[in-house]
DNA sequence: AACCAACGGTTCAAAAAATGAACCAAGTAG
DNA sequence: CTACTTGGTTCATTTTTTGAACCGTTGGTT
């Protein structure tokens, strides 16, 4: 590992639960030396990456990340079409939508859209990482990834966060087979108990899911009605945002009009 | 410099205008051996900072400056909450509103709102870079920026982007005392001609400036009472975004209720 | 006050990593 | 066919990183 991807590693450290943190903490965590860790942090400090505290002097992300992001947004411009789409699709739907991208080894929820209409709705966090095995949304990713990548996903210990989620990669192998028969995936209660989730790829220019578009509800609102009206929006949806942000769906994604 | 430091510079060479760069390019442009390039974008690439193309295989940013940003987002909401405050900004003004965040060396723009009212108006690009001296919101930055800091910046060589920039670090220093005494600052034609921008800070925990809030005018359109306008509404979104990231300003930051 | 532990930060010989000139293979324009 | 470009690779040399130990401060306990 060279020394780039270890500075670059310790940025991972951060969460939306732990958004500052100190030297000492940091050293702890990553298992490296605590010079190594201080001077990593200068220099990520140097480039902007991370900004340090006034009062502690602990660690905290960066402006630097902003404008990463925005240039990003620039060519790619996935999270300001995907805000007014989330929009759409909650309202339709009336329940939380959001989107996530998928990585090397984990999901992350990008940024989601709650409905006004219940008061009882799934609630979300952005910048979170989540498991490819346990949610629609990575479901969705994988059923439309390399070969190679899902083998390389389902090789690793996939832990269990509920009594239902799947963990054996061939029943999961079938699921994804099911999911491209639909081009939609759908979990109920394998992340947390009592949600039920579909969600649908979203294709990057090489025909390749970068990422993916979700509703979540509590099972216990979801009639058959109910999840006819979501994957029928999150067909709309997900053809949308591939299209806006410049990708294509394979040629063997099932299309919207699909019985 | 260290390792990291280089690969991270490399980031940089990315632009709105070039969101894409071959090996060969980013080679000459960084001055750095091929080999280098190739294994520190390597090491990026791995850590999901950049991508590479299909077709071609130039380099684009990744999904991991989405990530990053998100994470800041959480707990230093500038953006999200910038987003709405622009929107009120440009409507009230009827001009363009802008928010830009300071760095080292240069003032990067991050997000912005047009207003429909008028056909000609001013046009923004995000993630772009910009130098302090000759911005409206890069003056509001450093006349709230440690002393130290301000040296350094007008240390440099500094650019005339137009026959109307200031170039005189002595002149530059009045202007920022001049800023400091209303609490916003003033510029006309000095970025671009015929523009008039005014800006105000953003501060931060620590009481300094670590970004502004602008608004930007065609100067045939500047009458006095336009600028009061801006300047009111100017100075209630700059205390407002400020509040909301969890910021002060200064105790010596002129208050909205001064003449 | 004295003590102790934990903090951020620093030092320097030893060890591991980055470096760069040269070299492939593949594509392409003349 | 030749000449020149591209992305990618090799390996001896050099440069950087590394980590145990060490400072100076801070904040809590006895």
């Amino acid at each position: 590992m060279g020394t780039v991807s270890k500075a670059l590693s310790l940025l991972s450290y951060f969460s939306p639960d732990r958004s500052e943190i100190g030297l000492s903490d940091l050293t702890r965590l990553s298992g490296m030396n605590k010079a190594t860790v201080y001077r990593l942090m200068a220099e990520l400090q140097d480039s902007g990456f991370v900004e340090q505290g006034d009062g502690d002097r602990a660690y905290r992300l960066g402006p630097q990340a902003l404008h990463l992001a925005a240039l990003r947004e620039a060519s790619t411009p996935i999270l300001s079409v995907s805000r007014r789409i989330l929009r759409e699709l909650s309202d339709e739907t009336g329940e939380t939508a959001h989107v996530s991208l998928g990585h090397d080894s984990w999901v992350q929820t990008l940024s989601h859209a709650y409905s006004p209409r219940h008061a009882t709705k799934v609630t979300m966090e952005d910048a979170q990482t989540v498991t490819y095995h346990a949610t629609s949304s990575g479901l969705a990713i994988l059923a439309y990834a390399d070969p190679s990548f899902v083998d390389a996903v389902l090789a690793r210990p996939l832990k269990a966060h509920t009594s239902k989620t799947l963990v054996d990669p061939e029943v999961l192998r079938v699921k994804l087979r099911e999911v491209r028969e639909t081009g939609i995936s759908n979990t109920l209660g394998s992340f947390e108990l009592e949600v039920q989730s579909c969600a649908v790829p979203i294709f990057g220019a090489d025909h390749k899911a970068l990422g993916a578009l979700a509703v979540a509800a509590p099972a216990s609102r979801m009639s058959q009605a109910q999840q006819d009206t979501i994957r029928a929006a999150l067909r709309r949806a997900g053809a949308a945002l591939t299209h806006r942000i410049g990708g294509s769906p394979p040629s063997d994604y099932p299309q919207a009009d699909a019985p």
